[in-house]
This record gives structure tokens, C-alpha cells and sequence, in this order.
RNA sequence: GCGCCCGUAGCUCAGUUGGAUAGAGUAUCAGAUUCCGAAUCUGAGGGUCGCAGGUUCGACUCCUGUCGGGCGCGCCA
């Protein structure tokens, strides 16, 4: 049985077709009133039909509603309100169908189809592989994993990828610095570069490096010896950015790296490129090979091949979306920060020139990300002098709040990433505050050990008691809302709100009463699927919910 | 100068294809444990939604202008 939300809209739909004779479709919303006084649920149809029928929205509502109250039975009662709104109640039994359909389901509690096996290629993090992962890239992790998740849960086909920049110039520098580090640990001399990578971590690479190959490479063909430490510091930092990665609970299904783009004598680059000549999108400029881009909304023209001959870092990346399309992906989802904002219009650009569909790629931009404390910025990490790592970021204040705080807020606001809050184990902190309401719900249904499922729980009838009920029916809609909006803080406010109630519920009714084992057990099934419920929605945003704390 | 993002309670933020009296958390103040975990709960005060116009039954939401903050304007990646 789908939830209330879905039959309502079936509901409404039908009688306005009967009715009126209209499709309703494209102008029906089912929705929850802001003031839970009003109804459950409400439609605000009658208005929106107001112009096209010339008639009062009350009295266009009158006749739905008479029709509603013999087709919708799950209903205690439908009315109208000012200026037009239908507002529904749902009958308690009604609601209480759903502690069975939670119970079933389990771990799947959530799930839904409405991205109806749709299949999305999602490319985020994506750091260069020239240093440690920093709450920048924390941010744009935590974020991306959410969408990833939500859309998953709501039957889309997703592809998650991580995109390496290991062909560029940032590469022959990291590469120029582990060489200096290295000839460095035997004591001789290397021009460290002026824009090379100083930081601590690729000191020890380099060390790591001479101690597994030794003296061999102080003498070695310059660019042999390049090409090598290029390789050898890519596959190190990568590592530690894939561990780091598991550390944050978040995984990658495809490591696509910009060199594969070069392979084969750069095949799909030279693809892309005479595809883009062919169907007349560039031309030659002062020796370079440009993109009229102009054409398609950018504000200037981009250069595609240098004069050098080498290409600009948009050409291979054009290949790399195409081949993203190629491999079965219709829809293309990329998390960059937002300083790369201009290059959006860029690649969209390509795309629409190339012939794709305007909304094959969507770019999330997330802004920036300061941390905090007392007021103040903390720009440096105490111990090393460095940027603050996602590692240090969660040795701090651990994966679930980091997690929570960077998914809880909207990546188009910049934010302040509070550390004295995040590390607060209390009631400051949101984090604490819903873990909090799992562990006492597990040590709840510990106590009292027995619970015995029925087919109606028709004693759940306080306040709370239904409020809960409908909130956990409503959580596949939030699910799919989610995922459908890409905002897994849509989400975090869900699980506030859910918490909020079940501790006020908690402090008000008494769930284990020796005195009513019947009413205990409806109780306890409550309980259980609110249990459900917060597990699998503190899952979505990569957060545990232990049993006790 | 041009482009993108943001501006809502003291602070951090929500605000459901435009809907009902603009909401949470926090902070402040006042209360609640004979009983399932007080890391909890109940209540109060707190607003010119940056500002000014426009669109309409209705605007925090859409449009125009304007002010403030951030970011970007390379044959770097």
C-alpha cells in the first residue's frame, strides 16, 4: 500500500476528473499544513481551478469534497477551509497500518521508485591527487554521499565517480617536489619549486620512496626519474585519499582518471575534438585552437589546444563527460566547489553544442566552508601548521558530526563550521540529540524483551502518539523529495523533527506498563518502527545510530 | 566593470512546482525526575523576511532596480 500522500493525490485527481472532467495533474499538490490544527494533509486544488471554472474556490471544493468522503474511507474527515483549502484527517486505525508495513520492511524502510531506475552518473570530491583530502573537500564528500544515497534509495541507477586530475601541470609539481624531498633524505641538493607541494605529507612520501628504492634514482634519467615520482606520488596520495574516504564512510564505484582520456595516442580526446570541427564549434586563433563557446551563453570564447599544442584542462574534461554519456549515463551530476562557478557554463557549453540535451549535466556548487571556533576562524591545524585534513577534522570531533553538520546545511549558503559546537557532546549539539533518541529507544525495547506483532494497534490514540505515526508514513515522501531536490538537509530537518516528538512522547507516556500488557505491546510496536525509521534515515546522511551511548 | 552565490529572531538555519497567523534549534527567563537513560521534557519573550517598486485572489518565494558580504573573470588546473 503506497502511503496517505500518494492515495490522497489518487483520490483528489479522480474526483475532480469526475466532477469537473479535468485532468488535474499538472496543477494537483498534495501537502502538509503548516499548522498540524488544520488536517494531516491538504490540497489547495479548488484554487487553482478558480480561474479556469470562474467560480468561488469554496464552491468548487463543495462537490469534491462530497465525492472524496465516499472514495477516500481512509479519511476521519475532509473539510474546506478558508479561502479554499481541503483539508484532510486521516482515521486512526489508517494510520496505524504503518507500524506493520515499517515492520516489514526493515532496513528498506524508505525505499521508494520514484527515480524509476533512472541512471545518473554522480562525479564528486574529485581533489587533485597532490595532497590530503581538507573540509573543503569534507563538505563537498559528506554532501555528495547523501545525494548518492537518497537517490539510490529512491530506485535511481547511480554511478558514483571520482575524477582524477593526474595528467596536468599540478602533477609534474608534485612529482618536481618528491624529487627534491627525495634527493633531499640522501643529502644532496634539488631545486625545491617555488609553486610546488611543501607540505608534510609529501616529504614523507619521498622518504617513503627512498627507503623502497634507494640511491637508484639520484642518477637516473631526468625525465625517467619524473615520470616515476609523477606515477609513484599519484598512487600514494590517491591511497590516502581512498582511506581517508572509507574513514568518512563514503565509497567510490569508478576511478576515472584524466591520463586514461590521453591513452591510446588521446583517442576520445581526438574524437571529441574533430566531432567539435566537424559541426564548425572552433576555430584557430594566434596558434590555439578555440571553442566558440560564446555561441552557447559563456561570456568568452576557451581555448580547447594551446598554441604549444598541448591541450587546455577542458578538452580532456569535454571527453570525459561525453564518455560519462557514452557509457550509458544520461544524466550527470557534478559536485565542484564554487569557485569553479564560471566552468559550469563552460561545460554546459560543450554539452549543448556537442548536440546533448540541455539538462544532461547538472553541477551543484558548493561554497565555501570556514571553521570556527569561539568566533574566530581557525585557518591552521595546531599540530602541523598546515590546513586542517578531514582526517584531523574527524579525530576531532568524529564522522558523525562532521558528517551531520556539512549535510545539514544548504551547499549553496557559506558556512561556518562551528568546532566547540560540533565537539560538544550534549544537547547543544543536534548530532547527540537524535543518537540520544535511538539509544533510548533500543534500551526501551531491550527492557521490555516481548513484543508481539498484531494486525491493528487501535489504543495508539494520544497526541503524540498519532503525530509520530504520521510523520513515520511520511518518511518515504521526504526520501524521495530528498533525493528528487539533491538536499540531504531535507533530511537532517526530518530526523529533528521525528526525535523531537518521540522525546516528547517519551517524556509524557509511559511506553513498558505491567498493568496493560495489551497496550504496551501496541506501544512497543511504535517504538520499534519509530526505531526503524531513525536508523535508516541517520543512515542516508552516512550517520550510525548506536544502541547505546 | 561583468558574472555566479548568499542576505529571514541576538546567533546558526528551515520555509514543500507562489498558499492559511513566517517556523525550528540555540541563547535568555520561568518550570518539570517515587517510574522505561534529565544527553530529556513543558512554557514565555524575541521579526519592517537587506531596501524600493512590480506581477495577482494571494509574494520570504517570481520579475526589475538597489545596498551589503563571499567567490570568479588565464593559452592555470
Amino acid at each position: 500500500m503506497s502511503d496517505f500522500e500518494h492515495q490522497i493525490y489518487e483520490a483528489v485527481k479522480n474526483a475532480v476528473s469526475s466532477v469537473y472532467g479535468i485532468d488535474a495533474t499538472d496543477v494537483l499538490a498534495v501537502e502538509t499544513p503548516r499548522d498540524p490544527k488544520m488536517g494531516d494533509y491538504s490540497t489547495s486544488i479548488a484554487m487553482r481551478l478558480a480561474k479556469q471554472l470562474h467560480k468561488k474556490p469554496s464552491d468548487i471544493a463543495e462537490p469534491i469534497v462530497e465525492e472524496l468522503k465516499k472514495t477516500f474511507t481512509q479519511a476521519k474527515s475532509i473539510e474546506i477551509a478558508n479561502p479554499g483549502f481541503i483539508n484532510f484527517r486521516i482515521s486512526e486505525d489508517s494510520l496505524s497500518q504503518v507500524i506493520n508495513r515499517i515492520l516489514e520492511a526493515g532496513d528498506s524502510y524508505g525505499s521508494n521508485d520514484s527515480g524509476k531506475g533512472t541512471k545518473v552518473l554522480v562525479e564528486w570530491v574529485s581533489a587533485n591527487p597532490t595532497g590530503d583530502l581538507h573540509c573543503g573537500h569534507a563538505r563537498n564528500a559528506a554532501w555528495g554521499d547523501s545525494i548518492c544515497r537518497l537517490m539510490e534509495t529512491s530506485g535511481y541507477d547511480v554511478l558514483r565517480e571520482y575524477y582524477i586530475n593526474d595528467a596536468g601541470n599540478q602533477v609534474n609539481m608534485l612529482g618536481e617536489s618528491l624529487i627534491a624531498r627525495y634527493f633531499e633524505y640522501f643529502g644532496k641538493e634539488y631545486p625545491l619549486p617555488e609553486d610546488g607541494y611543501h607540505a608534510e605529507d609529501v616529504k614523507k612520501i619521498a622518504e617513503e620512496i627512498a627507503v623502497q628504492d634507494g640511491e637508484r634514482w639520484l642518477d637516473a634519467d631526468p625525465s625517467e626519474r619524473l615520470a616515476y615520482f609523477r606515477k609513484e606520488g599519484v598512487n600514494r596520495e590517491l591511497a590516502k585519499i581512498e582511506k581517508d574516504l572509507e574513514m568518512y564512510r563514503v565509497s567510490m564505484d569508478s576511478w576515472m582518471h584524466e591520463t586514461f582520456f590521453y591513452e591510446d595516442d588521446s583517442r576520445r580526446i581526438r574524437d571529441c575534438l574533430s566531432r567539435m570541427e566537424s559541426m564548425g564549434l572552433t576555430y584557430e586563433k594566434d596558434g590555439a585552437l578555440w571553442f566558440k563557446s560564446t555561441d552557447y551563453g559563456d561570456d568568452k570564447d576557451r581555448v580547447l589546444r594551446k598554441s604549444d599544442g598541448s591541450l587546455s584542462y577542458l578538452t580532456p574534461d569535454i571527453a570525459n563527460h561525453v564518455y560519462k554519456v557514452e557509457r550509458g549515463y544520461p544524466n550527470l551530476i557534478d559536485l565542484w566547489g564554487a569557485d569553479h562557478h564560471s566552468y559550469v557554463i563552460r561545460m554546459n557549453a560543450a554539452l549543448k553544442a556537442l548536440g546533448y540535451p540541455a539538462d544532461t549535466l547538472h553541477v551543484d556548487l558548493i561554497q565555501m566552508v570556514r571553521l570556527v571556533e569561539n568566533g574566530e576562524e581557525v585557518k591552521m591545524s595546531k599540530r602541523t601548521g598546515n590546513a586542517i585534513t578531514i582526517r584531523e577534522l574527524c579525530e576531532d570531533v568524529g564522522v558523525d558530526a562532521a558528517r551531520w553538520f556539512f549535510v545539514s546545511k544548504d551547499v549553496a549558503t557559506h558556512m561556518d563550521f562551528d568546532m566547540y559546537l560540533a565537539r560538544q557532546k550534549d544537547n547543544n549539539n543536534p548530532v547527540y540529540y537524535c543518537q540520544y533518541a535511538y539509544s533510548r529507544i533500543h534500551s526501551i525495547l531491550e527492557k521490555a524483551q516481548t513484543f508481539e506483532k498484531k494486525d491493528t494497534y487501535d489504543r495508539l490514540s494520544e497526541e503524540k502518539e498519532l503525530l509520530l505515526l504520521k510523520m513515520l508514513g511520511d518518511f518515504p515522501n521526504h526520501v524521495a523529495e530528498a533525493a528528487r531536490t539533491r538536499k540531504p538537509n531535507k533530511i537532517t530537518d526530518y530526523v529533528l523533527s521525528l526525535v523531537k516528538v518521540y522525546h516528547s512522547y517519551y517524556n509524557s507516556c509511559r511506553v513498558i506498563n505491567n498493568d496493560d500488557p495489551d497496550l504496551t505491546n501496541q506501544r512497543l510496536g511504535l517504538v520499534k518502527a519509530t526505531g526503524i525509521t531513525l536508523k535508516n534515515a541517520l543512515g542516508l546522511l552516512g550517520v550510525s545510530a548506536p544502541d547505546s551511548m
